[in-house]
RNA sequence: GGGGGCGUAGUUCAGUUGGUUAGAACGCCGGCCUGUCACGCCGGAGGUCGCGGGUUCGAGUCCCGUCGCUCCCGCCA
């Protein structure tokens, strides 16, 4: 006798009739004291049982022992239920199944928390990570997850791509992260390191000729955490020879399109539009911009060359970011700090409240300078001199900042890339130089300086 | 390495200016219930307020230390 001969969340009206053996989770169980109604679940949906005991005595003394999460396996009739009795809020909501033979499989104790249950301390999900694995969004989301990771399988495999498994455990690194130590058994003392990414074995494969390879790799870093950042990730990992940045850009576009596709989701048209990383810079003052809003950072170094506010007059670079809305005193104070931690020595601003002009900074303001910051009523100014760099780190950490804040972002997705890094930058403390990171390492001719 | 926030029932949280016996919802246990679907109704159990010290007549509440979690900076790409 088999466990099942269908899954929960298949049933439909058309099924009314058949004769079906389901096995699951106990979802919720409603105790009428005779009729007892059981909601079974497995990963593709619930459907609710009925335990009548007039119909069949076997089940119903059964059924009433069952709690949340016990495994159950049920014999019945798929029925249609009465018009009054459908449920539309559920695929299954037109039938039910009438239960001729009911089985406890495994017994449950009661659950650390409940499964429908949200803000629930992430440790104690992990503990009991297959309990947290049987809610509806941990299905969804690591089913979402290999939906996307196999059609961009797919797309590397017909671009020619070669999956090439490399080494895990490899050799330590001077540079970049720290690594995870592996002691070795056969030679104490000795040690490996896990690999923070393929990137010398893909090189080694191009020198030896593969010509495409990609991976989906996982990579180990011992670096402190972040919500988004963890010692143990994956990648889509690839490297190709004999190409320019433009073959690079369309391998990276077509798995993107490809992933949207498989979700089901309407994927971004192609080409994904560039942008320079100077203008990223100057416009977001990041690297990454989120470009779901606008908000863009303006310039007022010219302006502010004779000004009789000293701050302004004395600095390389003056810019800022003109906010839509009045901000109280207590607000900007807040975001002071929040652009002290960026750097800025300060935070002037220029609030424009419903027409009338709040600043402390505005008496040594200029008629013309005045007139250059006119906004909006409603429009908060905020203000960075500084040198380049420093103003750019200030305004595009507060823009992030006031993006969440207002909720700026619309709600879509927005590929761009920002291309032409340099392949160098200032270090602040050594005042040497650094490797800017970025996704290109072939230098541009602006670098041969 | 630095800074902020949090820690109260199994879970998610509330707890006023320091003041009587620390509460709610869900969950759990017992009882009733034949059309519910977050079933309903009645009753019950469940707490080292993270830990240690201090201030006070009195501390969940204030102070110091410590541990854990979390977010950010550094770090990492």
């Amino acid at each position: 006798m088999s466990w099942r001969d269908t899954t929960c969340g298949a049933l439909r009206a058309d099924d009314a009739g058949k004769r079906v053996t389901l096995a699951g989770w106990v979802n919720t169980r409603r105790d009428h004291g005779g009729l007892v109604f059981i909601d079974v679940r497995d990963f593709s949906g619930a459907v609710q049982l009925v335990i009548n005991p007039e119909r069949a005595p076997q089940p119903a003394g059964v059924a009433h022992e069952l709690r949340n999460e016990f495994v159950i396996k049920a014999e019945g009739e798929v029925v249609k239920r009465a018009a009054d009795a459908v449920n539309p809020n559920i695929p299954t909501g037109e039938v039910e199944v009438q239960v001729d033979t009911l089985e406890i499989v495994s017994r449950s104790v009661p659950l650390p928390f409940q499964l429908d249950e949200e803000n629930v301390d992430e440790n104690l999900r992990l503990k009991y990570r297959w309990l947290d694995m049987r809610t509806e969004r941990m299905q969804r989301n690591l089913r979402l997850s290999h939906t996307a990771i196999a059609a961009i399988r797919r797309e590397m495999d017909s671009l020619g791509f070669v999956d090439v498994w490399t080494p895990g455990m490899t050799m330590g690194t001077p540079e970049g992260a720290r690594d995870f130590i592996i002691p070795m058994r056969l030679q104490p003392g000795r040690f490996y390191v896990l690999a923070q990414s393929p990137q010398i074995f893909k090189q080694l494969c191009m020198v030896g000729g593969i010509d495409r390879y990609y991976q989906i790799a996982t990579c180990w870093r011992d670096e402190d955490l972040r919500a988004d950042r963890q010692f143990e990730f994956r990648q889509l990992d690839f490297e190709m020879s004999f190409v320019e940045r433009e073959h690079v850009l369309d391998v990276m576009e077509r798995c993107v399109v490809a992933s949207f596709e498989a979700l089901g989701r309407e994927a971004p048209s192609r080409p994904f539009p560039g942008l320079q990383f100077a203008d990223a810079m100057r416009r977001y003052g990041s690297d990454k911009p989120d470009l779901r809003f606008e908000l863009e950072i303006q310039d007022a170094t010219e302006i502010t060359r004779g000004s009789q506010f000293g701050v302004f007059a004395n600095a390389p670079v003056v810019r800022y970011l003109a906010a839509p809305r009045a901000f109280s005193r207590t607000d900007l104070a807040r975001l002071e700090e929040i652009a002290k931690e960026w750097g800025a020595k300060g935070l002037a601003y220029l609030v424009n409240d419903g027409g009338e002009i709040r600043s402390p900074i505005a008496k040594f303001l200029s008629e013309q300078e005045l007139a250059a910051f006119a906004s909006e009523p409603g429009t908060t100014l905020l203000f960075a001199a500084a040198d380049e760099a420093t103003v750019s780190r200030v305004l595009g950490g507060l823009r992030v900042h006031l993006g969440r804040e207002l909720e700026l972002a619309r709600d879509e997705e927005n590929f761009s890339w920002v291309i032409d890094f340099p392949l160098f930058e200032r270090h602040e403390e050594s005042e040497g130089w650094t490797f800017t990171h970025h996704p290109f390492t072939a230098p541009l001719p602006d670098d041969a300086h």
